[in-house]
DNA sequence: CTGCATGCATCAAGAGAACTTATCCATGAA
DNA sequence: TTCATGGATAAGTTCTCTTGATGCATGCAG
C-alpha cells in the first residue's frame, strides 16, 4: 500500500480550492487545470475518505457535513505550507552566504562588499572564512572564493584575479639598507616566511636562483595579510600580492621595488555549484564581482566561466 | 505555469519524512518508495526553493539552515492534514445518516434501530424523514428507505417488505356494528381517508367493486401512522400495512377482519448509492436490516439487490 | 415554453511525471 | 584493505493525471 495513495495530497489541494470557491470549474481555473481534473480529484478524495464531500447541486457544489468538517483544517494546513514556502523562498533570495579565504576576505571583500550591498540592498550577506577549501555538499554556502586551478567537479569557477606575488616592504626598511636596486639587495633584509615557495620562484625568475633561503629563520604567519602587516611594520620583506594592498601602496606604507611578479599558476576564483547557477542571488553576486574585476568591460562576461569536466 | 508545479506537495511530504528521519533511505521505507525516488523528490523541492535543503554528509543527510527553517512548518502542516483526514475518516465511519418515510421510521425503525446500535455501538445514527424521495446528490444522506419500484438510476436497492394493505380497526368498533363478517360490512363504518386508492383496490379484490367511496367525507391524515392512531381510537376503519402494527394487533388494539391483503406493486426498499456500496457503515446497515427482514435466513443475502439499469 | 448558457459527470486516449532497477561512488568501520 | 552503508545518476517503465469531446440537468432569457 503506497503512502502516496493513502494520503492524496494533490486531491486535498484541489479540495481546498474547490471548497473555497464553491465550484469545480473555478477551482480548476485557479489551479490551472480543467474542470474534469478537479472532478476526478474530488472523486478520488471522496473514495479515500469514504464519504461524499460535496453535494452536487445544479449549478454549484456545496460541502456536505463531512466536507465542512474537513475544509477548514485543510485550508489551515495549506496556509501554513504556503507561508513556509514563501518564507523559505524569501530567505533563499535575501541571504547570501559567502565563503572566502581569510586573505581575500580581509584584503578585498572587506573593502568592496559595500558596493555589492548598495546594488542589492535586500540581500543580507554573511561571510565565513577558512584556509581550507570548503565542500559545498557539507557546508551551507552559496558562493565561495578560493585560490587554485579552477578545476573542481560539479562547480562553476570564474577567474577573478591571478595570484601574482612580488617582494614588498616598508619604504623605511628599504632606505635603511641604502635602497633596493637589485634583487640581491633583498637578501640584506630579514625575509618574512622564507620557506614560502613563492620566494624561491621569484628569486629564480629574478635571476637569483641560488638565493639561500632555507637557512633563514622561519616565520610563518599563516596568512598573507599578517605578513603584510609585518612588512608594513618594517619587520622585513614579504612576498605579497600587490592588488591586495592598493591603499598601503598609495599611502607609502608598502613599497614594491621591482616590477617583476611571480605567478605560480594559481588564481582566485569565484566558485559555486553549477546546478545553482541560475539562482538570482548567485547570479547577482557573480555579475557584480566579475564586473568589479573587469572595470573596463561594460559588463561581466559569464562566458569566461570554467566548468571542470566531471 | 501550473500551480501543481509551483507548489510541489508530494515533494514536501517526502521532505517532511526525510527531515524527521534524517535519511533518504529511511524516508523511502516509511513512504513505501525507493531511496532513489526520495532523492529525486528532494532535488525537485530544492530546485523549487532555489536552495539546497540537505547537506549530503557521508552517511547521513543533514538539514541546511534553509531546511531547518522549512522543516518544522511543514511538519506542522502535515500534522494538521493527518488529523483532519483521520477525523473525517472517523466521522465517516461512525455516523450513519438514514433517511426514511415518516411511516416506516415511526412504525418500524423506531422499534428496531436499538438492535442495530447494539450490533454497531460505535456508529451514531441520525434519522431524518420526509414523504418526498430524497436525492442523494442533494442531501447528505448515507442510506434511505423508501417505497417504490426499486428502479432508481445510480442507486442500489434491496427489497425489505412489500407494502401490503388491509382494513383494520379497533375491535370495539367492529363489535359496535355486530362484527365484521363480509367486506360489505365495512361500509357500515366510517372509512378513514376513503380517497386512498388502496381502498378501491382492496374492495375490488374483495369482490366489492362498486363500493361507493367517493361520496364519503374525506379525512386525509397524510401518513399511515396517523390513520392507524385514528383507527385505534375507534374513529373508523383504516387501510393499513399490518406489519407496522404487530404490537397493536397483539394487544388487541387493532383488529384485522380479513386475511385478504392488497398490494399495489410497491415495496419498501433499502437504497444507497451504488458507488458507496463498500462503505463499512453502509454495508453494516444493509446486512443488519436485510437480516431483520429475513429472520429465517442465516444471513442477509445481498444478492437480492436491485440496481437500476442506467 | 423553447433555446441557450452554465456546471458537473463520464469516457477514451495521451502526455508526462513519478518511480524502479541497475550501477556507481564516497565514506567510515572492521 | 575490504566491506557495509547511504546517496547520486541514468535509463526505462508504469500509471497517475490531464485533456478534449460529449452528455445531462438546470436555470435564465426571450
Amino acid at each position: 500500500m503506497k503512502m502516496s495513495k493513502q494520503f492524496p495530497l494533490n486531491a486535498l489541494r484541489v479540495f481546498e480550492a474547490t471548497a473555497r470557491l464553491g465550484s469545480f470549474t473555478k477551482a480548476g481555473d485557479e489551479l490551472g487545470m480543467t474542470q474534469t481534473a478537479v472532478s476526478y480529484q474530488i472523486k478520488l478524495l471522496e473514495q479515500n475518505v469514504g464519504e461524499p464531500l460535496f453535494l452536487r447541486r445544479p449549478r454549484q457544489v456545496q460541502l456536505t457535513k463531512t466536507g465542512e468538517l474537513l475544509a477548514p483544517k485543510v485550508a489551515e494546513a495549506f496556509e501554513i505550507l504556503r507561508d513556509a514556502m514563501a518564507g523559505v523562498r524569501d530567505e533563499a533570495e535575501t541571504s547570501l552566504l559567502i565563503h572566502s579565504t581569510p586573505t581575500f576576505a580581509s584584503q578585498w571583500l572587506a573593502r568592496h562588499l559595500g558596493s555589492f550591498q548598495l546594488r542589492h540592498p535586500n540581500i543580507a550577506v554573511r561571510l565565513t572564512t577558512s584556509e581550507t577549501i570548503i565542500d559545498f555538499n557539507r557546508e551551507t554556502v552559496d558562493v565561495a572564493i578560493r585560490s587554485g586551478t579552477g578545476d573542481w567537479p560539479g562547480l562553476t569557477s570564474h577567474p577573478l584575479m591571478s595570484v601574482d606575488f612580488t617582494p614588498m616592504m616598508s619604504p623605511k626598511l628599504a632606505e635603511s639598507v641604502g635602497g633596493i636596486r637589485t634583487p640581491r639587495d633583498l637578501l640584506k633584509l630579514r625575509i618574512i616566511d622564507p620557506g614560502d615557495p613563492w620566494w624561491t620562484q621569484w628569486f629564480t625568475e629574478a635571476g637569483v636562483p641560488d638565493a639561500d633561503l632555507a637557512s633563514r629563520p622561519a616565520s610563518r604567519l599563516g596568512a598573507q595579510s599578517f605578513e603584510a602587516r609585518a612588512a608594513i611594520a618594517g619587520q622585513g620583506v614579504a612576498i605579497l600580492t600587490p592588488e591586495f594592498y592598493p591603499d598601503d601602496i598609495a599611502l607609502g606604507r608598502l613599497y614594491q621595488p621591482f616590477e617583476l611578479r611571480g605567478n605560480d599558476g594559481h588564481q582566485y576564483w569565484l566558485v559555486y555549484q553549477t546546478a545553482r547557477r541560475n539562482s538570482p542571488k548567485i547570479k547577482g553576486f557573480r555579475d557584480w564581482i566579475l564586473n568589479e574585476f573587469a572595470p573596463s568591460a561594460s559588463a561581466a562576461n559569464p562566458d569566461t566561466a570554467h566548468q571542470a569536466a566531471n
